[in-house]
DNA sequence: CTGTAACTAAACTGTTCAGTCTATATACGG
DNA sequence: CCGTATATAGACTGAACAGTTTAGTTACAG
C-alpha cells in the first residue's frame, strides 16, 4: 500500500525529474551530462535508465512538468475582479516574472537552441507554454468586464501583442546574459508600458 | 601584389568562414563539427586550424561577420523620404524579413542555446545585433519628419517597443519550428498591425 | 526469514569529436 | 626554376559521453 501518490512506478522518479530539471536547465541539454543528472539526483544510471528510455525522453518529461507547473501557477483569479488597467497590469507583472526568472529563461534557452535538432520538443514546449498563456490571455479578453473596456477584433491577436509587449528588450538583454536579473521596479515600469500602449491601441471610444 | 583584399592572411580565409557560416547556421553550435565545417568550405582541418586557433573563436568571427552584413544592408535611407506611417511599415517589414529568414533565426538561436556557456558570445551579439537596430530605428524616431508626427518622450524605449511590436507570434512559431516560412502577405498585415499600434501609442495630438 | 523487485556502483562498449601531427603537394615571387 | 609559403589528406590522441551490463545490496511484503 503506497501512501504516496506515485506518478508512475518507483519510489525515485520524482527525484530523478527533479535533478534532470536543475541540470538540464543549468547545462542546456547537450551540456547536461546523464552521469552528472544521476549523481545530482542522488540515483544510479541505471535506475535513471529503468524510468526513461533515453536522455531525450527525459527532457521532454522535465519541460512538461515545468509547464504544467507555471501553466496552474498562472491560474490565479483573483485578479478578475480588479478594473481592467489595473488586471492587465497584474497579468503583466506575474508574465514577466516568470518570462525573467531564471527557470523561465533556460527553459526558453534550452527550446529555443534545440528546435532544430528535436522539432517535436520546440513544438511541444511552444503548445504547452506561449501558446496556452496565450489562450488564457485571449479569454480574459473575452470576460464580460474586459469586453466592456476594450475594443476588440481579433482576440488572439490582441493578446499576442500584450505578450510581447511584456517580452521587451529586458527579456532579450538576460537571454544574452547582458544584464542579471531586473529589479521589482524596473519590472512594474516595463509593465506600465506595456499596459499604457495596448490600452493606446485596444481602450474602447 | 593582392587585388582582393584579404581581411587576414592567406587566401582561404573567406572561403572557411562562409563553410562555417553554413554549417553553424544550420546544425548549432555543439552540433557542427569541425570536420564537416572543413569539407563544406572545401578545406583541410589543418588548414582551418592555421587561422583560427579554437572552433569558439571560429563562431564569434562568424558571428562578426552575420551581424556586419544585416548592419550594412538595414542601412537603406531611401525610406526617409516617405511619410512616418509608411515609412514604420516598410521598416517593420524588412525588419521582420530578416528576423524570420532562415539566417536570421539560426542566429538567434544559436546565440540563446550558447549564451550560458559562452557569456561574451551573447553580449556581442547583443550588441552588434539587437542593440544597434535599435539604436537606428531610434535614430530614425529622432528625425524632424518623425518627430512633427510623433510625441515621443523616451526614443530608446519607443524604438523598442516597435521592434518587439515585429517579433510577434510569427517569430515564436519560426523558432520552435511549428510553422514553416510566412507568406509575404502574412508579414505585411503583421506589420501594419504593428504600425497600428505604435502609432494609436505615440501619434501625435 | 525469505523471496522478489527496486536500487547501487562501477566497469565496459562504441562512438563522436576537437585538436595535433606527419608527410606530401601545389603555387608563386624573385 | 628554385625555395618558401601555404595547402592537403588522413592518421592519430585523448577526452567525453550515451547507453549497457554485471554483480552485488537494500527494502519490503508476506
Amino acid at each position: 500500500m503506497n501512501i504516496e501518490p506515485q506518478i508512475k512506478k518507483g519510489r525515485k522518479y520524482d527525484q530523478v525529474v527533479a535533478g534532470a530539471r536543475d541540470v538540464f536547465m543549468r547545462e542546456g541539454y547537450e551540456g547536461a551530462s546523464v552521469d552528472v543528472i544521476a549523481r545530482d539526483a542522488g540515483v544510479s544510471k541505471a535506475t535513471l535508465y529503468s524510468y526513461f528510455p533515453d536522455k531525450q525522453q527525459l527532457f521532454m518529461a522535465v519541460l512538461q512538468m515545468e509547464c504544467d507547473l507555471q501553466r496552474r501557477a498562472q491560474m490565479d483569479i483573483e485578479f478578475l475582479q480588479r478594473d481592467v488597467p489595473d488586471a492587465l497590469h497584474h497579468l503583466a507583472c506575474s508574465m514577466m516574472q516568470f518570462l525573467l526568472s531564471e527557470t523561465g529563461l533556460a527553459m526558453f534557452r534550452v527550446c529555443v537552441g534545440e528546435a532544430n535538432r528535436f522539432p517535436e520538443l520546440g513544438q511541444a514546449f511552444y503548445e504547452t507554454g506561449p501558446l496556452t498563456a496565450q489562450r488564457q490571455v485571449a479569454e480574459y479578453l473575452q470576460t464580460e468586464k474586459a469586453a466592456a473596456f476594450l475594443d476588440i477584433q481579433d482576440h488572439m491577436t490582441a493578446a499576442d501583442t500584450f505578450m510581447q509587449l511584456c517580452r521587451t528588450d529586458l527579456m532579450l538583454q538576460r537571454l544574452m546574459r547582458v544584464s542579471g536579473a531586473p529589479s521589482e521596479t524596473e519590472i512594474k515600469n516595463t509593465a506600465s508600458e506595456a499596459v499604457t500602449t495596448f490600452l493606446a491601441r485596444y481602450r474602447r471610444g
